[in-house]
DNA sequence: ATTAATCTTGACCGTTTGGTCAGGTTTAAA
DNA sequence: TTTAAACCTGACCAAACGGTCAAGATTAAT
């Protein structure tokens, strides 16, 4: 148990992790992120991400035991930060400032950070094999708070009558659309990225879509 | 050059090639969807997809010599199913019937065809590194003609004024997302895939949003 | 200054990978 | 019936994989 956290308990001045672990942590997760996007978790290796990170391939090994307990790290880092950019829903009490702040948010999300994206994408391809347990939890505990939401909106006459679950799941699979695909709308864009333009015009469209689609507009 | 189907041509019978070859290239690249589509390009082996097949490791490579021959042909299947569904976007001549129409076969492609859906989206995902020429030629065509006919309709003022690109990219996202999230949608549904009902409704709701979200209903 | 904990790393290991091949069997044209 | 093409497959291979380990270097508490 050469990492076993407890061992820093022992002076005041270790309960804070070391600055070299710190820093080394840090490294190899941002170096992980860039591989396992690129490649997936099969195609990447400890290797490739030692490599991105700088340090020798049994470096990694002593920070992270296992291939496994790397991901499992990173995917942990994801969810956190999707679960952040949600608050954006509650903060608003009108379905057209709420569902706006949280269509934007996703995209901004999507658009500064498309690695991420697309590390969760394939982990709900391969049919989410480590995070099931969250998705059945935490995930399914947030949208039934947010259903809740949307049924309110619906039962006061605010936005139409519809399923509500359906609705995020189309925003969802928009917003993440941006970042998932961005090779394929590349491909069809010049092989030009979406300049910052192009994605603000985006931006606009999607949400104007949906929430005229959802009668919230006009 | 075992494979050269040249050698097919010496007499007339044999221009059709062998029935063993027909049924063991047919049964051959079934199971390689159902692998690949499970495990990803990099995690599926040859040796799973033989196993899958019922036929010895070798006899893959006697009638694909690699892996990413394989490969390549299953994601040229995938291709032209998506272009044969993608017809029916022509047959109608009004944006809601053609719109309508095409949505909907999408959403039944994906609900037929998950599988292949989930390759077709890990191959972009991983940035399209074997089929960004088909991309940018075949699909960009396809694309170009029918941002002509959206074109067209927001001229005559059938449907507000809009970027057709932008509808196309929210239309794939929101139809490939209940086949490529499938395991998503799961685990928030009570760990039960959506029934035919449900999934009726799910095509129902989203033709109905986009439609009047592009104020081509109401 | 001592020493124990932490960090570093080249060398190594068993396993699995995609792919090869020789030699046998089956198929079908002549 | 002959024979050449097509098909089949167990055994094998080099390379790459995730992971281990012992031994040295660095850090920091005493």
């Amino acid at each position: 148990m050469k990492n076993d956290l407890s061992k820093y308990k022992k002076t005041a001045k270790s309960v804070r992790k070391n600055q070299i672990r710190i820093n080394n942590e840090r490294r190899i997760l941002e170096a992980a992120v860039k591989i396992f996007a690129g490649y997936g978790y099969q195609g990447a290796t400890i290797r490739k991400i030692a490599e991105e990170a700088g340090l020798p391939k049994a470096n990694l090994h002593y920070y992270f035991q296992t291939k496994e307990q790397l991901y499992r790290q990173v995917l942990d880092g994801i969810f956190k930060d999707w679960l952040a950019a949600a608050n954006t829903f509650d903060e608003c009490e009108e379905p057209v400032e709420a569902l706006r702040g949280y269509i934007e948010t996703k995209m901004d999300l999507s658009r500064k950070r498309p690695l991420e994206s697309r590390i969760w994408a394939e982990e709900i391809l391969r049919g989410a094999p480590l995070i099931q347990d969250q998705l059945e939890q935490t995930l399914a505990a947030w949208l039934d708070t947010r259903v809740k939401r949307i049924t309110d909106w619906i039962n006061k006459g605010t936005i139409q009558a519809m399923n509500p679950r359906i609705l995020m799941y189309m925003i969802w699979a928009v917003t993440q659309h941006f970042a998932d695909f961005e090779s394929q709308i590349r491909a069809l864009n010049q092989q030009q990225n979406l300049s910052d333009e192009q994605f603000a015009e985006a931006k606009k469209q999607v949400v104007q879509t949906i929430l005229k689609g959802i009668g919230a507009l006009d």
